[in-house]
DNA sequence: CGACGGAATGACAGCGGTGCCATTTCCACC
DNA sequence: GGTGGAAATGGCACCGCTGTCATTCCGTCG
């Protein structure tokens, strides 16, 4: 109980086994070439001390942080948080460390910022989300650093870095043919934010679909978006506000669709019957709203977890060339989910 | 461009300067006594090299880490992120790194992991959230390791803490409130998740406006959910298909908020006409269901900041005796929104 | 004019580990 | 019995920075 009031180091622990600290930072390493005996007496000692390694002067002394950095661009939402939860899983499964940056992708100085988490943490890998996935500023950046990342995106595959992602556009695709078996022909579509990748291959596969489903786009039908419920609110009332309104609306996230619901909802439709709703992502909302929402379930968590998988599994053999050929892209399954806010469109039941 | 490949450290700067490193140490961490004109060549050399200080070395030798931990429970919602949210702007503003880890608090060995993470990373200071903020062994932990740490929590404050709240039960008060001044009588209630601290203070709100309003608690009226929509569910279900059902239902968070309303809907009732229903916390769930909910904001992002700033000022005057007496706790103001959620009983009009 | 105090700078020893390179021991094998 | 090599251990420099304690160089003051 008495003992230095400080916190242990290796060499008390080294002392108290009779041992040389080389020898127990080899036990802590978990290396070969200790001898059973010994190893028992270090680990004792470590116990009896309470003995935590130093996690900055083991970095400093190895150049390995054992931190991952997850870099995402705004704040929000339920898939930021999915996300982290994923890379949490698999980061403490593995002895790392996350932290988190968000990191402005419009401001001036990105480049210093990027520069000063990465370079200053000395971040063993990093993880980046959208939109900070297109950033070249940011992505030169890691390049330069020699950090590994991986990014998570529906984004072209690149040669230089690995990614995660869901086929988007097919999902699009496969959720505006639910609306077309319905039998639905006036499909509204509010498109999301402009310039992001999941933008364009949503709006993508909802023309594909149409267009081999024999309907034609009808730009009066699309709206442009953010992303944002705020931002869907006029694109719906457009959109229901049009002598020959549209039967049902897609939606490019939930967030918008229930915008959209709302506002059918104000006007004193029925939903389904009036009109049919669906998004994008299966955020906890998707569920949680009147009528539930049909969506497309993209697996956030599991991305994340695959993700840093790539990340850690890459990081666990550095010393080779840089990234295995060709760099590792993985594709998840994406769900869709069939809920209530779909229906034949009114009059062809 | 030539130069040396790896990465510059202070003494290439120095080098580069003319000056020895403890000066450059000097203007990297803006102490006093350097000459204007020693600080200007020392900032061209680092302008010049692009040198980043490395962190790790910094902390060993500093023994301050500048991380700041947030522990948390529960991975979920938007609760979380808007903490981390807020945290983050603190910590960014005032040069520190935030480290996430989610830390179960039911599990056996909690003790190890959170001794791991606080002694191995070095961590400054933590910042709690519910329900590891009740957690005594890691309060414990904390308090051996001396690492400050702040509370994010409704709780009885505490004398060895610092904490950051709202007024939960004032703030179920008032709302109950508001529900009797509209004329309702029969005034459900759902429990969130026994033993939380906000479960029982938004519990003994209700009562005591009922009390005070003349109303008596009703146990009929009073169902135990868990804070989560499902759990809500059946609680919904008992409420509602009661003979002498109530006009009003107050469920403890938004989320279980929705399932009443979610559940109003499938029986074809008119929000709010037929029943009035509110939340608590205001998540982004409350204003994009329909009809939009009549719930009390807690200011999630400013608690968040506030605890940051404790945490952070205190950091900043280390050396000083443990807390400043008495101990900092901070009430922030909640708002009662009422949306369109609630409206006078059925009959009252 | 010498003493003295503050400003400006530098030397040097760690902080707590790991990497690299001995060194010693112990066998197996010829 | 000599020898080569793997197993087991230790010594020590060093990772990049800060803390502590000189040291130098003034300007001021009695």
């Amino acid at each position: 109980m008495a003992g230095p009031d400080r916190k242990p180091t290796i060499i008390d622990v080294a002392r108290l086994a009779g041992a040389s600290i080389k020898t127990v930072s080899r036990v802590i390493n978990k290396e070969r070439y200790v001898s059973p005996d010994m190893q028992e007496r270090i680990e004792k000692a470590v116990a009896e001390l309470g003995y935590q390694p130093n996690m900055m002067a083991r970095s400093l002394a190895s150049e390995r942080s054992n931190l991952i950095g997850h870099l995402y661009g705004d704040a929000g939402g339920p898939y930021t948080l999915e996300i982290q939860v994923g890379l949490l899983n698999r980061c403490r499964a593995h002895g790392y460390h996350l932290m988190i940056e968000e990191i402005d992708y419009r401001s001036p100085n990105v480049e210093q910022r990027a520069s000063a988490i990465v370079n200053q943490m000395r971040l063993d890998g990093v993880v980046l989300t959208a939109p900070v996935t297109d950033n070249p500023i940011v992505l030169r950046i890691l390049e330069d650093a020699g950090v590994p990342y991986v990014r998570v995106t529906p984004q072209q595959e690149s040669e230089t870095s690995p990614s995660v992602r869901i086929d988007e556009r097919q999902a699009a695709y496969t959720l505006t043919q639910h609306l077309l078996a319905l039998g639905h022909r006036r499909i509204g579509f509010i498109k999301g934010k402009a310039n992001h990748t999941a933008t364009i291959l949503r709006y993508t596969g909802y023309c594909e679909a149409l267009t081999d489903g024999g309907v034609a786009v009808d730009p009066v039908l699309v709206e442009q978006g953010e992303f944002t419920y705020a931002s869907a609110v006029p694109c719906a009332r457009r959109l229901l506000d049009q002598p020959h309104r549209p039967t049902a609306i897609f939606a490019s996230n939930d967030e918008m669709a229930a915008a959209v619901v709302a506002e059918a909802h104000n006007r004193g439709f029925s939903l389904p019957a009036n009109l049919s709703v669906v998004g994008f992502d299966d955020t906890p909302l998707a569920e949680m709203m009147w009528p539930p929402l049909t969506t497309v379930r993209q697996p956030v968590r599991e991305m994340a977890e695959t993700a840093a998988d790539i990340l850690i599994g890459l990081l666990s053999q550095r010393g080779k060339v840089d990234w295995p050929k060709p760099v590792p892209h993985q594709v998840l399954a994406h769900t869709i989910l069939l809920r209530q806010s779909t229906s034949r469109p009114p009059g062809k039941a």
